[in-house]
DNA sequence: CATGGGATTGACT
DNA sequence: GTCAATCCCATGC
């Protein structure tokens, strides 16, 4: 697959966020679409690029379109996109995908087993779990940390632009979560209604479409 | 060099 | 709903 070019990283980073809902990732034979991300940058304290340039986000401060991977809770991998000109410590997390290839791979990586005499309900809800949260989606791609700073051009681990039927997906933007400064930004983007999302919409403005994952 | 805190998940009450 | 797992790294002495 060809990746997006470093140009389409090298704007600000809730631009790259909203645009890069709907495109691909694949990393060998395993693949998704990216149905939600969350941005994160040096101005706000919730970005690990807040404290400035440090061995661990020398990688956010560093060229836009390289893979930013990090270890979390001393067992999660963290797949991000950093965007902005470099110089700027900005990036893209990646939160969940809809799984399109590799699928068999994807679930044996996630310690699942595919019972093809399942009925074809559970087998729904397991797809649809598959890759439904940031540290979820890494260890089904296979994405670790000698990852880190590669190119989502043209390394191992690629970004594709969106494909058809996924050219103008209905995005919504809401506030990001796992974190404890900076709460109130609503810097988080997903597919209106999917099913593959990390966690429920937080339907503060009505009961929206969004319905449970 | 010691310490503390996570951009999470899955198992359990 | 609660909670532990477990490691990287920023910070402070």
């Amino acid at each position: 697959m060809r990746g997006l070019s470093e140009d389409f990283y090298a704007r600000p980073v809730l631009e790259v966020a909203r645009e890069l809902i709907g495109c691909t990732v694949a990393h060998g034979e395993a693949a998704g679409v990216i149905v939600e991300t969350e941005a994160y940058h040096d101005s706000e304290p919730a970005s690990h690029a807040f404290v400035g340039v440090t061995p661990r986000t020398r990688t956010l401060f560093g060229p836009p379109g390289r893979a930013y991977v990090y270890r979390s809770y001393g067992i999660h991998t963290m797949l991000n996109a950093v965007a902005e000109p470099e110089g700027v410590g900005a990036g893209v997390l990646i939160r969940a995908l809809e799984p399109v290839a590799g699928i068999e791979l994807m679930a044996a990586r996630r310690g699942l087993t595919q019972s093809s005499s399942a009925q074809p309900a559970s087998r729904l809800a397991q797809l649809e779990q598959l890759c439904s949260g940031p540290g979820k989606l890494t260890q089904a791609l296979g994405v670790s940390l000698a990852q880190n700073a590669s190119s989502l051009s043209s390394g191992p681990v690629r970004i594709g632009p969106r494909v058809r039927g996924w050219e103008d997906p209905p995005v919504l933007q809401g506030t990001r979560i796992g974190i404890s400064q900076a709460v109130e930004l609503p810097w988080r983007f997903a597919v209106a209604g999917c099913r593959y999302v990390s966690r429920p919409w937080p339907s503060a403005s009505g009961r929206g479409g969004a319905a449970g994952r």
